[in-house]
DNA sequence: CTTGACTCTGCCCTTAGGGCAGGGTGTTGA
DNA sequence: TCAACACCCTGCCCTAAGGGCAGAGTCAAG
């Protein structure tokens, strides 16, 4: 019989670890001294031990050890939960090897920042990946001579939705053209309410269609150097192997009809798609 | 000026979250009520935000992410870091790809121990990989006419080390040969002693040579079924990839001069490398 | 008998929050 | 103006797999 600390020698698993392993039921000693507490392992509950430090640089949980090692286990079983495993493992390895390209966009930015010697502020790396929610909004789409031409479809949208007694949220736009036009602008305002309204004239009520990844980047200022964030966004999904799968919009955050505005806060929306 | 729930929901980041990024320092609200203690924020924090998940979503923990936001941090500070990270990230999906080939093997003993309709008493998965550390032995090398004739040497042995009046370890068996053979073996019997000893005659003294990594298995009962393990442990190497480096041992961690006997206990061991 | 090596239990620590309890706030409808 | 309800606060306990430490007990050798 061996003690705890010559059977960690052994299996070159540390004390902590074998005590715990006894607390849990994974490997009992095999006898207790009851006056003083003492572990005492047989040599051949090294079996056990390999068996479960095999499992866990599987990559299992000592409480899924628990059942794996449990001799009702059957053959099948066994082997729909090393399936199961292999295909979180391929998932894992995925995510990590997107997130490594993600890292070496990050370098090359970097390299090209320090060649350029332009300093830190301009660093495009704030771009984010979530979901858009179907969100409901009262919106107003037509045919602009030009992109700033949209401020005059808000103040139609925010009587529709005085009218009918609820509270308006941000307001937004969406540009469907699939190029960048700078006249003849297909786009639609927008103004998030707390449910879909009645509609009335031109003006509709709806849920913004949900993507389940949108490529954002929020910009700070004024809308004259909005395009600098476009291009911050655009190249950001160009290199990290994204493509656009929908209209994009701009959420207004803190605005007004200003056109020149240093404390303004617009979020930009690129719904995207891998690959 | 927002409630922590309209920021929430514009950044699609949970309350939770929220609160303990302002208790680490990592984004303050813009506004919090004496009174209250209710936190305000302004849209113009999702820059900051977006810029944490940024790098969260690059694997870099809060406590490195405060640091990554210090203003004083330089360019060339930051490639650094994203080279760490970046080394950091090729090695672990190097093992976890490493991993799903262990979790495939498996798969395969799976399938085949299903077709030939065993039961799973027969799993070799018992291997594991261990480091071998240099351990202080006297030994005894020789050519044995076959493999169990090694018994005779270890009386030499215990009496020298009863003579240096030290108290042994455990005994085992280096096997030098690069190939199977029936006869003329070149075996090498030890004894693991505290430190290393003087020599006399045959009997050496020395630490055994480390490896970093050695796969090994537990072999249990008799030594006439030893073959069966040692058939196991070298499935199980080849499959997994490995190739031998080094002269296999076995430890008798429970045994004696029978030849069949069901209580003994030796683990097998057979250093090795990737490639 | 003493010394030094070994072992015991129990407590706190690690990440990035999740869940819940108990109590205070803000807004809205009647 | 009051009640209802949604919202917010702090504080506590929980996660996985142990590591580190404190204080006390145990074992074997000299």
């Amino acid at each position: 019989m061996l003690r705890i600390g010559d059977f960690s020698k052994l299996s070159l698993v540390s004390i902590k670890a074998l005590r715990l392993y006894d607390q849990m039921g994974l490997l009992h000693p095999i006898h207790v001294d009851e006056q003083t507490g003492y572990r005492y392992y047989a040599a051949h509950q090294l079996t056990r031990l390999n068996r479960i430090l095999a499992f866990k640089d599987l990559g299992f949980s000592l409480n899924q050890i628990i059942d794996l090692l449990n001799d009702e286990i059957s053959l099948s079983e066994l082997r729909r939960l090393m399936q199961l495993k292999q295909a979180e493992l391929s998932q894992h390895i995925e995510t990590e090897q997107a997130r490594l390209a993600r890292v070496q966009s990050w370098l090359g930015q970097l390299e090209r920042l320090e060649q350029a010697k332009q300093d830190k502020q301009k660093m495009t790396n704030n771009v984010v990946i979530k979901p858009l929610d179907a969100i409901a909004v009262v919106s107003s789409r037509t045919i602009l001579t030009q992109y700033s031409a949209i401020g005059s479809l808000y103040d139609g949208l925010y009587q529709h939705i005085a009218q009918q007694g609820v509270r308006p949220g941000f307001c937004g736009a969406i540009w469907h053209d699939k190029e960048y036009k700078e006249q003849d602008v297909d786009g639609e305002a927008f103004v998030i309410v707390p449910k879909v309204l009645s509609e009335q004239g031109s003006i509709r009520s709806y849920n913004l269609p949900a993507y389940a990844d949108a490529a954002c980047i929020v910009h700070h200022g004024s809308y004259r150097i909005l395009n600098q964030s476009y291009g911050q966004l655009l190249t950001w999904i160009e290199e990290n192997g994204y493509h656009i799968v929908g209209a994009n919009r701009e959420l207004y955050l803190e605005g007004g009809a200003d056109q020149d505005n240093e404390s303004y806060v617009t979020e930009i929306q690129f719904p995207v798609a891998k690959e």
